[in-house]
RNA sequence: GAUCUCUUAGCUCAGCUGGUAGAGCAAUACACUUUUAAUGUAUGGGUCCAGGGUUCGAACCCCUGAGGGAUCACCA
């Protein structure tokens, strides 16, 4: 296996070469203590200021402006960038430049790791900088990074856009695209704030599986495996409810779990297969409490993340600052289409939706019909955090039946800039209505709904021996972040978002050329002279192609000897 | 899955009515001791996504395919 290289990438591996020629190791081993971060510098040091006469930092090299004796360049670390001085005779104090002349102007490209040591000092044009004494090479870059260039207004230059390259090579996008690296921790605040919350009233984190042999707690197409030893097909988890719920009947007070869920269906700016949701059970709480709960627990996040309560999402400005608004779902839908379904049959409900000009069919129930009509009608008019209550029974399975009306549930979801962040339940716990709800799902998927739910034995009978009241909810990590980060596709808050494998070209290598008598110091040309395999070789015709690699090696001036058309014509025939 | 659209140098992009390619940055060489989108001069760099077709001739027109993006559908 070989890769075509490109010209720059040839340089860098002289470069490499004659770095080890110089005696200078391009992959040192040994630690390189630092005594400083870029950020601590460029913030704390000003001009006069002492304790800055021997700083030492690692870095990436993004720029180097030349100019003869002394050159700037930027040094970017994990927390931001400084620009670095260096002079020739400050780096070479004896009669060999070559650290400065060769090595630093000649063999260090953008994108190598260097540490440097030395002063801090302010430029004639006013820019903190490290006046360096000391330069240490830490690792080469063999590959060129594309170039961003920004200037004193702050615009930027030939950024790196294209999302192919943004996605399959995040490394280079997080390298050249500081924001990108914002926009991650931001999420790990959202998380991180969370989990302080959780913790700090006593809830506990937990691990449950992701490999089960039910797919439950969720109406959805599930990922299928394979178990070999136990010879039994294993679906990744759709949620983790129904495992959480276990361990509050098994006398936990309050358990929660940041959970990557796996869905198989379509993908797009809002949906990645997989995907993380933060799950949190709580014993003796009802969906009233819940809500309570989440508000104070939102605006915690949004402060931990952005310094404000106040979101800008697109064009909107979205205030987390709690209480949030409480919206019966059946208000909703009279408020924003006119219609009164409460007390409504199915087909009532049907002939509705009709009337408003959805397409309806008879695989849908009447909770479907329902959570159709407010997805299509209302959903959208829902910015600012509001929590839309009280969805029909048939919709939620999992769900307790309202205390003060049997045909709904103690159910919430909570809507932001219009769409739907999190779900929160009055958890059923009564386990004969469990199994009804249950049933009442199989006979969904009997009508053609592929994503009703499975009955899951074991979870009735952990319920059989009694789950205290609990209220539980769900919230979708990636799209709360996203909504924290204004960004509008879920691939820009995940490291790594799912994307059609990739095909990797390969050329052949040398030896594959020398298999067929090609010289040893022409097979190695041989790729780069436009053969990238030895059957495109073969393709030519004898005396063609002996003409055009002599013309190859004369046009490129290789010290080879040139080919004899005898020899040529012999790896035809081997 | 449907429709539209894009794919040209390491990056961002031009490329007219069809005449086998250009710019800026990056790279290479030289000059230059406080620059900052450093500058000046010179140079190299391309499977124009892939495969077919039309044509004397295709980056360009047609077909097929791959990949990306957008919209819609599906999907809590």
């Amino acid at each position: 296996m070989a890769r075509l290289l490109s010209e720059q990438e040839l340089l860098r591996r002289e470069s490499l070469n004659k770095l080890k020629g110089l005696g200078i190791d391009p992959f040192p081993a040994a630690e390189y203590q630092v005594s400083h971060y870029a950020k601590d510098l460029s913030t704390q040091y000003s001009e006069g200021v002492d304790g800055f006469e021997n700083v030492c930092i690692a870095g990436r090299l993004m720029t180097k402006r030349i100019m003869g004796k002394a050159s700037f360049a930027v040094l970017t670390d994990s927390t931001g960038d400084l620009q670095i001085y260096v002079n020739r005779d400050e780096v070479c104090p004896g009669e060999d430049k070559a650290m400065y002349n060769d090595v630093f102007k000649k063999l260090l490209d953008i994108g190598d790791f260097v540490g440097v040591r030395g002063h801090m000092f302010v430029t004639q044009t006013g820019e903190i900088s490290l006046h360096v004494k000391e330069l240490t090479v830490l690792s080469k870059s063999l590959r060129p990074l594309p170039v961003v260039k920004t200037d004193g207004d702050g615009n930027v230059y030939d950024a790196l856009t294209d999302p192919e390259i943004r996605y399959r090579q995040r490394y280079v996008d997080l390298i050249v695209n500081p924001r990108v690296k914002d926009i991650f921790r931001k999420r790990n605040r959202v998380i991180s704030t969370m989990r302080r919350v959780f913790d700090e009233a006593g809830y506990m984190e937990v691990e449950t599986p992701i490999l089960q042999p039910i797919p439950g707690g969720a109406a959805a197409r599930p990922f299928i495996t394979h178990h070999n030893a136990l010879d039994v097909p294993l679906y990744l988890r759709v949620a983790n409810e129904l495992y959480l719920k276990r361990l509050i009947v098994g006398g936990f007070e309050g358990v929660y779990e940041f959970a990557k869920d796996f869905r198989n269906e379509g993908m797009d700016k809002t949906h990645n297969p997989e995907f993380t949701v933060m799950e949190i059970y709580v014993a003796y709480k009802d969906y009233h409490w819940m809500m309570r709960f989440v508000e104070n627990l939102l605006e915690d996040v949004a402060l931990a993340v952005n310094a404000t309560t106040d979101a800008v999402i697109g064009a909107n400005t979205v205030s987390f600052k709690a209480p949030y608004a409480r919206v019966p779902i059946l208000d909703a839908i009279k408020k924003h289409t006119g219609l009164d379904l409460a007390g409504k049959s199915e087909h009532d409900v049907r002939e509705a939706a009709k009337s408003i000009g959805l397409e309806v069919d008879d695989s849908m129930g009447k909770g479907k019909l329902i959570d159709e009509i407010f997805g299509e009608k209302c959903e959208e008019h829902y910015i600012q955090p509001t929590y839309i209550t009280d969805y029909p029974v048939e919709m939620s399975p999992l769900c307790k039946k309202h205390r003060d009306n049997p045909e709904l549930t103690e159910r919430f979801e909570l809507m932001v800039n219009g769409k739907e962040v999190a779900n929160a339940y009055s958890e059923l716990n009564d386990p004969i209505d469990q199994l009804e709800r249950f049933e009442d799902q199989l006979k969904l998927s009997a009508k053609g709904d592929d994503e009703a739910m499975f009955i899951d034995q074991d979870f009735i009978r952990a319920l059989e021996y009694g789950m205290p009241p609990t209220s539980g909810l769900g919230i979708g990590i990636d799209r709360l972040t996203m909504m924290l980060t204004n960004q509008e596709s879920i691939q820009e808050v995940l490291f790594f978002p799912q994307m059609r494998p990739e095909k990797f070209e390969s050329v052949a290598g040398p030896e594959e050329f020398q298999a067929i008598g090609v010289p040893k110091d022409w097979s190695a040309v041989m790729v780069q002279a436009g053969f990238h395999t030895v059957a495109s070789l073969l393709e030519q015709k004898p005396a063609g192609l002996h003409q055009k690699l002599n013309g190859y090696r004369k046009k490129n001036k290789l010290d080879l000897p040139a080919l004899q058309l005898e020899l040529v014509e012999s790896w035809f025939n081997a």
